[in-house]
DNA sequence: TTGAAAGCGGTACCAA
DNA sequence: TTGGTACCGCTTTCAA
């Protein structure tokens, strides 16, 4: 049984007031007597009150919660991002209730109907490698909950986003391995319905088109991003008549696996090939050879978007969708570490 | 301006039957005509209806919600401590709130006094590094508010406490340098007030002992675990008159700091000295060398913690604290690769 | 089988 | 400056 806690009601009978003088008083109301207000806070502390949250949603229809659903909480960079939107919520009275959708449409369809019932007054979403339509958002819009997307976003919807430049990364990252001589730069990508691959391949092809360099189909080659057919894949570009000198991961879990090919094959890294990941995960710096990369401002992204999600919560009335977009750098390590003039 | 949702009343409105009808039809309750249920439940699905969980809440005076705090999110262990949790969490009808203390007992105390008054169901914790008190606590007890201790907790309270085997971990791992010969084993601990430095410690005490191995007290530093700090002492230990074979650390984030130290001295691995962590982060395989360390079912360890904090939390009566204690796993890698016979 | 009404614990309007 | 009271949306007892 739940002990019963000390409520407004108590308070007031104890000091002889109305339980809403109570409530104005501990609430900063500017009509009360300051001696009363003493009074009550006072009695407040010594019958160790506290306020239930519960009865102040219900009557204010308000919860400060806001839901946060990602892919998954394992991958460092999902678990930076939401360092940052917890650091920021908590600051701003915030609680933020997270959810995973374990890469699965279904359940994060699921997820986003978990959130509503429970009134969270915001969302924010990375979508699942499986999410290729939206209307299991249709809830989201026509109850008018406050929305951020934020990394996997997609074209199709009207809501506030935060991404990465991922073209700009890509496109650096490609003209990185261009400008230490290399010419056939294959490309590893991830599954081609999501906005992600498609930006980070068009950063891969624009950097191509600025050098003037001929696009090869055959080094561009989507994947699951899973460790089996990325290896697969890799064989397969690896095995064909005339390989690539470079290639150019989407994420750097995705260079890790090719890596290990490339190892396995008994080819050196970056004398034989040189190797491009994304992301700057934790492991990118201890890989040997150290992988280069793009590095992302995980923890920032999510700072930003728990920033424009409360605004959006605070001023509902005049607030715009934002497309906020964040620069990436290029970490030069080990794994591009040839000089052009050594290869020549 | 928020749309008001359709409630009870409207559904009791829409049908000509009383708001209690309503709700019981909705609630399985057995005294209901089905037909009416029937009715009751077209409607509902007809205009849309979700309940108000903020009122069902207050009314229950329960939230389905489970705190939980952890010094960090981004380390791989919490992550995946927290993902276990969210999964059984999200099976059996609950959320999450999930908060991080980032390592200081200040911040942590506040997160305790936040997550009270946001009515969670239970608490899960995790101490921070700071942690040597527990008063912060008090008010979990006074409100009898299920509580569950996991990987950092203490033994000077009473709650269950899922932990694994610190002291069979380091005892294995010590043991496990002592069978590849050697003898003058080193060990980089933590702050000496955590029950997880003092376990591990015992476990590397007692090891020696079972092998009748002296133990030099200079040969044990404790450490704030960060990386300053760590690779001063682990020169120290390294400048010694008589420095060590081995260096068993009490986490792989330590080992890897230790491990940057030693080759940043020349001196190489295993061969000149024998390196083993634990935990087992994601990047302990991908060093170079690859490092030898225990590893810990940290995803298990969210299950069976959330697990038993829901039992407490639907049966507060017949419930006994339980301590729990996961075994660990010795992972044999190539930083303790060298065979006895080529030491001799 | 159904309905009326009293809460859950606050807030806020209106009256005193 | 303070108090009375309706109400937020749902559950549950008790009576019809």
């Amino acid at each position: 049984m739940k002990k019963k806690q000390t409520g407004i009601r108590d308070l007031a009978r104890a000091l002889n007031v109305s339980p809403s003088t109570v409530s104005k008083a501990l609430n900063g109301v500017t009509q009360i007597k300051p001696q009363t207000r003493r009074a009550v806070e006072e009695m407040a502390r010594r019958m160790n009150y506290q306020p239930n949250q519960i009865a102040q949603n219900l009557r204010n229809n308000k919860t400060n919660i806001l839901g946060v659903i990602v892919p998954n909480l394992v991958s460092h960079f999902f678990a930076a991002t939401i360092s940052g939107i917890q650091d920021v919520a908590a600051r701003e009275g915030y609680n933020i209730i997270i959810c995973q959708s374990n890469e699965s449409f279904e359940k994060e369809a699921k997820l986003v109907q978990t959130l509503i019932a429970s009134r969270v007054d915001g969302l924010m979403m990375s979508f699942s490698r499986e999410t290729s339509s939206y209307d299991h958002l249709q809830q989201v819009f026509s109850k008018k909950i406050p929305l951020v997307l934020f990394d996997r976003v997609c074209d199709e919807i009207s809501a506030s986003k935060v991404t990465v430049d991922d073209h700009d990364g890509a496109f650096n990252a490609t003209e990185h391995l261009i400008e230490k001589g290399y010419r056939r730069i294959a490309h590893v990508s991830g599954p081609e319905h999501l906005l992600i691959s498609r930006s980070r391949l068009a950063g891969y092809i624009d950097a191509h088109k600025k050098h003037s360099l001929p696009i090869d189909e055959t080094l561009i080659c989507h994947t699951n991003m899973l460790g089996n057919e990325v290896a697969e894949k890799t064989h397969s570009l690896l095995n064909g008549s005339n390989p690539p000198e470079a290639i150019f991961c989407i994420n750097d879990v995705v260079a890790t696996f090719v890596m290990m090919v490339i190892k396995e094959r008994g080819m050196k890294i970056p004398d034989d090939i040189a190797l491009v990941g994304f992301t700057n995960i934790p492991e990118a710096a201890l890989l040997e050879p150290s992988l280069t990369t793009i590095s992302q401002p995980a923890y920032k992204m999510g700072e930003i978007s728990a920033t424009n999600l409360l605004n959006q919560i605070e001023q509902p009335d005049n607030f715009e969708p934002k497309q906020i977009v964040l620069k990436t750098d290029l970490v030069a390590r080990q794994s591009t570490a040839v000089s052009k003039l050594q290869r020549v």
